[in-house]
DNA sequence: CCTATACATAACCAATCATTAATATAACCA
DNA sequence: TGGTTATATTAATGATTGGTTATGTATAGG
């Protein structure tokens, strides 16, 4: 996992529209028709949203005759989740007092970028 | 949370500088200029930078004397797991299969937004 | 007081981004 | 062949971003 495409993930993560479609493709594959049916935007601009997620890594596309279905990527959104992992014992109960948080960052060194 | 905090907070975690912020943050409290001092960037970039976090309530800022140190804020990164905790089972092994991956998906429904 | 320090704000610039309308490509169907 | 459907590409436009310099505002300390 490079730096850079932690950029272009969570980049790609901070639009609702793009985050509509994965949560879409979470029930499948679906065609680029299908995916821009259920939003107030034309086609266009929905291909570009897939072209961003595309190239985050969060979709792949296939071939189907005249249609280019889409479906959820694993490697990116995994790479997301590990990069907040180092982050985990701020918001989890059972790290709040300042003990807890210094032995968590002495034990594993937590992602370096 | 509403869809426009996460939209903040993916937008500002998009970016190397603003992570490595996060990132010395994890190691305790610090101030503008300390957190400038590793770039190579003036401080009033770095001070946008820690806007754009601060409105994504990754950090808040006190105030002593004419310093206003900054520390990490919890809240904004368990929402961003919380939303990818919804896609865990595209990139754990144990629900990999196709059976499995639907299962998940009836019993939790999974983050609607 | 005076001056330096810590930080913020404003004005500006270049680059990128989101969106649309218009057009192109390519596959299917009659 | 010709017409329609699915999708991509291009060009234009307006907003946003990430950085700069210059300046302003408290606060600290001699």
């Amino acid at each position: 996992m490079s730096v850079g495409d932690l950029d272009a993930t969570f980049a790609a993560l901070a639009d609702p529209t793009r985050r509509a479609i994965l949560r879409r493709l979470r029930e499948g594959e679906a065609t680029v028709t299908e995916l821009a049916e259920p939003f107030a935007m034309t086609q266009p601009a929905i291909s570009k949203h897939l072209k961003v997620l595309e190239r985050a890594g969060l979709i792949s596309r296939g071939r189907d005759g005249r249609r280019r279905p889409c479906r959820l990527r694993a490697d990116a959104l995994r790479d997301a989740n590990d990069w907040l992992e180092g982050y985990r014992s701020l918001w989890e109960d059972r790290y709040r007092s300042l003990d807890g948080l210094l032995d968590e960052l002495k034990e594993r060194n937590g992602p370096d970028e």
